[in-house]
Formats: structure tokens, C-alpha cells, sequence
DNA sequence: TCTTCCACGTT
DNA sequence: CAACGTGGAAG
């Protein structure tokens, strides 16, 4: 059993004016304690212009993925994956129909303070790794705009600017990292990435903003022998599937997404059944003859699908088992962007994948302490200090005490998961990972044994923040900058060609176990 | 809007 | 079996 392991937070998280999201891990088996740091070679320009590969040569050679209901998401002409070892990587979405079909509606994944898990389930089949190279697989969940969404008329429209973005976290899959051979014999599944809405989440979850859309970016990071985390001749490319978008809701809004979610999702096959079923389980719920109206019929109303989310998917040739198509049809060649307010900024966001060249780059080390103000949710007061506190975090590998779990949520919480490998969760403003403003990223990762509890670092106190009213630009009003940019995933046409990832094993030689 | 609790289902 | 993942309803 590979250790259980928990990335979370660092203080460094924010760093304004070095747009040097930090990272802080625990990765119990591997890294006692490292650094990683990504840096963009050329100098963070988001707007310059990629290398470009060929495609059309590409996708002949493009292995099929198997039977799986994948999607090839292969090489947009923004492709760059020049750099070696990562120039072949593919990516293929796991039962891309399903989610298109969300998509279509308006995708809306609930989020709550325990945190929920997202369905579709984020799966992808890869291909075109080294069978023995070793590579780090990770997400992380982009704000798609500066909008705050309502939704009403049985449809999505803007209502003002979004909130300031939360502390990003980066959710690194648990068998990570793990040699090529294994990413690419089955599927690489994030089933278990949990989303919340709780600020002060302590459990690694990824956060976000309520009624707003988002952007899941999945990104692979080659880590060689040598360097154990990623070398610094390592890159990482970062591949977007646009129909994974979606906005964080606390309940859902549109009743297609909840019948949608009913008719898929095994774990809500309790809601699934006739209305006679219905009526007779909510007549013996209330404990009453007289049957009651199903909710199916309450507030669930279909309306008029209205979504402007990307209702343009449908009706453009896809095709089950779209693996087939291989690079060659990849969803930008068959999706239309869907019309603002879910367009994304960027020319096309469909998918794309960014592979980037490695540059030598020293970490950042900015310390600051920004000042955070309190978010009105608060999860557990009473443990807040502890779970936050920046000494949590240390590199040693074990966080000395990292705090009890919060009330309600038990250690077992933490160590239900233990027999399996823990997911990774990094903080900082990943956003930025492949985004113009972001000219390095370091990622600190101590190692614990078990899986200690997040123990992450208030981000009110390390991110600037802006009263919840206020726009991403006064947001900025803090020392540094960045929220700007992190706000809005990638607003540039082209991703910064040249990040780099730079390792600093701070704590000992980490082990590479392969995972089982 | 958000949180909590619930029945009911999967794993 | 127990633990956990669901959406709904009530607050």
C-alpha cells in the first residue's frame, strides 16, 4: 500500500507579485519533503506565441485507446509539446458522451462543506508515455470567467463579477507518482476529487465559488529518477477538455442537470424509479397513506433547455466511443464554443493541451503574509488555528501534530482512505499553471506517514482578498497582483510555451515506489 | 442561498 | 456488514 499523502496549502500559496502559487504536500512514502517549482521560460508571456506540432502527422501514429468511451483530446493547433518525453502524450475523456450531454445543459457540480465528489467522474485514458519514465498526474479546477452566474428563466446569464478566486489547490491523482506504463494500462481516474465551498477546507478539497463557472485542467508532470519530483528537466503539459466546464452550485438549478445526475449516478439510483415507487416511498417516508406529489414533479420541472452552456455540442457529429477519431477529431474540431457567458476567454478553449519546456529556475522563497479576510463560512472554529497554521506545515515530514481532525470529522475521515493511496492536494494559484502571469510555481512537500489532515495555511492569511463584493481588480488592490490573471483561465490565445519544473529535495531521497 | 438531515442506494 | 455517496426537503 502506497502511504497516504496530503498536499495542501502553503502560505506561500499567493505570492502577488512573484505569481508564485506554492505548494505544500505530504507525501508520506515518497518525498520527505521537496520543492517543486514551475517556471516559465519565457519570462511568463502568456501571449506568446507555442511551438506548434504537427497534428496532422501526429494522428496517424495516435494509438487507439482501447474500448474505453473516451474522447481523444488530442493536440489542439496549440498544441506544444515539443519538449522531450512529453511530446506524444495524449489524453482521452473518459465517457466524454455522458458529459457532453451535461455539457449541453449547463454542467453544475454541487459543492458543499465535506465536500462532494463531481459526476461525470473525471476519467481519462492516456497515452504516448515512456512505459519507464516516471510522471505525476494531476487537476485542478480553473475559474472559466470573471462572472457570478444566476440562474433563472430556466437559464444561466451573468449576474456581476465573480467573487475573488479561492486558494487554488492542485489534486495530484494518489498513484502519483507512477511510471507511464502504469498511467497508461487503465484508466487514470479522479473520482475521488472532492469539491467544496468551504474556505477554510482542511481536508485538501478543491474549493470554489458558488455559482460560478470553472475550468478542470488536467496536467501531467514527467518526474525522472534523478530528481524524484520532477526534475528540472522535466516538463509538464496541461490538457483541457472544455466539456468538463461547470458551475460549482450548492443545490442544483436546472432540473435537466438533477435527472441527468438521477439517471447516471449509480449512488442516486434511489431517486431513479416510477412515480408509483415515488409515491409510495414518500407516503411511507411521511408515514401516511396518501401519497405525495413525486418530487420529480415538484420543482422539477423541465424547461425549455435554455442553458447557454454548450448547448452548440450537441448535434455536431459526435460519436460514441469517440476514441476512435483518435487526434485527428478532437471536441474543438467538433465543438463550437458555446455562446458567452460560457464562451472562455481564450480563442479556443476546447482543448488543448500545453506541453512545456523545461527551464532551470530557482524556487521562490518570497514569504509573505497576506492579509486574508475572514470568509463568512467558517468550517470548524474551533480548530481553525491548528489546521491553518503555517507551522503546521513543515517540512518535516510529519506534521508534529497536525491537529485533530475537526470535530465531525473524525480522524477516521482522514484515515478511511489510508488503505488506498491519498491524492495529493496542492494549494496555490494554480490557475496559473500555464497562465501568463505565472513565472514559477513551487510546491513544498513534506512527507507524513499517514495521511495527515490538511493542515493548510489560512489563505485569509496569505491571499489578498477583496470583500466578496468587490471586483477582481480591486481584489488587487493588495500588494501584489495576481488575482487579475488567476481569475480567469487562460485568457491568453496561446499558454505560455516554456514552464519549468524544478525540484529541490529538501528532506531526503524520496522513493518511488511503483503503485500497486 | 446555504446547511443539515434523511432514506436509500452503491461499494 | 459498514462506510460512504446521492438528491430532496426542511430549516
Amino acid at each position: 500500500m502506497r502511504p497516504s499523502r496530503t498536499v495542501d496549502t502553503l502560505g506561500l500559496g499567493y505570492r502577488p507579485n512573484v505569481n508564485v502559487p506554492a505548494l505544500n504536500c505530504h507525501l508520506n512514502t515518497c518525498v520527505p519533503w521537496c520543492q517543486v517549482v514551475f517556471v516559465m521560460a519565457n519570462g511568463g508571456d502568456p501571449f506568446a506565441i507555442p511551438e506548434r506540432m504537427d497534428t496532422d502527422t501526429d494522428s496517424p501514429k495516435e494509438t487507439k485507446p482501447e474500448n474505453h468511451t473516451c474522447s481523444s483530446s488530442p493536440l489542439s493547433p496549440e498544441t506544444t509539446c515539443t519538449q522531450q518525453g512529453m511530446e506524444g502524450i495524449k489524453f482521452y475523456l473518459h465517457e466524454r458522451e455522458l458529459w457532453e450531454k451535461f455539457h449541453e445543459v449547463g454542467t453544475e457540480m454541487i459543492i458543499t462543506k465535506a465536500g462532494r465528489r463531481m459526476f461525470p467522474c473525471y476519467k481519462v485514458k492516456v497515452t504516448g508515455l515512456s512505459p519507464k519514465a516516471k510522471y505525476i498526474l494531476l487537476m485542478d479546477i480553473v475559474p472559466a470567467d470573471d462572472h457570478r452566474y444566476k440562474f433563472a428563466d430556466n437559464k444561466w446569464s451573468v449576474m456581476g463579477k465573480a467573487e475573488p478566486a479561492m486558494p487554488g489547490r492542485l489534486y495530484v491523482h494518489p498513484d502519483s507518482p507512477a511510471t507511464g506504463s502504469h498511467w497508461t494500462r487503465q484508466l487514470v481516474s479522479f473520482q475521488k476529487l472532492k469539491l467544496t465551498n468551504n474556505h477554510l477546507d482542511p481536508f485538501g478539497h478543491i474549493i470554489l465559488n458558488s455559482m460560478h463557472k470553472y475550468q478542470p485542467r488536467l496536467h501531467i508532470v514527467k518526474a525522472d529518477e534523478y530528481n524524484r519530483f520532477g526534475s528540472k528537466n522535466t516538463a509538464f503539459c496541461t490538457h483541457v477538455f472544455s466539456e468538463t466546464a461547470f458551475i460549482a452550485v450548492t443545490s442544483y438549478q436546472n432540473h435537466k442537470i438533477t435527472q441527468l445526475k438521477i439517471e447516471n449516478n449509480p449512488f442516486a439510483k434511489g431517486f431513479r424509479g416510477s412515480d408509483d415507487m415515488e409515491l409510495h416511498r414518500m407516503a411511507k417516508i411521511q408515514g401516511k397513506e396518501y401519497p405525495v406529489v413525486p418530487r420529480s414533479s415538484v420543482r422539477q420541472r423541465v424547461g425549455p433547455s435554455g442553458s447557454l452552456f454548450g448547448g452548440n455540442a450537441r448535434g455536431l457529429g459526435l460519436h460514441p466511443y469517440s476514441c476512435e477519431n483518435g487526434v485527428s477529431s478532437t471536441t474543438q474540431d467538433l465543438l463550437i464554443p458555446p455562446p458567452a457567458p460560457y464562451t472562455l476567454p481564450q480563442p479556443d478553449p476546447h482543448e488543448h493541451m500545453h506541453c512545456n519546456k523545461r527551464k532551470a529556475v530557482d524556487s521562490c522563497s518570497t514569504a509573505e503574509n497576506h492579509q486574508y479576510r475572514k470568509p463568512y463560512i467558517d468550517s470548524s472554529p474551533s480548530n481553525d488555528e491548528s489546521y491553518y497554521h503555517p507551522s503546521a506545515y513543515p517540512p518535516p515530514p510529519l506534521p508534529p501534530t497536525v491537529h485533530p481532525p475537526p470535530p465531525g470529522l473524525s480522524d477516521s475521515t482522514y484515515r478511511s482512505e489510508a488503505g488506498q493511496r491519498q491524492a495529493c492536494m496542492f494549494a496555490g494559484s494554480e490557475s496559473r499553471l500555464d497562465n501568463l502571469s505565472c513565472t514559477s510555481w513551487s510546491y513544498s512537500c513534506p512527507l507524513t506517514p499517514d495521511m495527515a489532515p490538511m493542515t493548510p495555511t489560512d489563505p485569509y492569511t496569505t491571499f489578498p482578498h477583496q470583500p466578496y463584493s468587490s471586483s477582481p481588480q480591486n481584489a488587487q488592490l493588495s500588494p501584489s497582483p495576481p488575482l487579475r490573471e488567476y481569475h480567469r483561465y487562460p485568457s491568453s490565445p496561446s499558454p505560455p510555451h516554456y514552464h519549468t519544473l524544478h525540484t529541490h529535495v529538501m528532506g531526503g531521497v524520496p522513493e518511488w515506489s511503483e503503485p500497486t
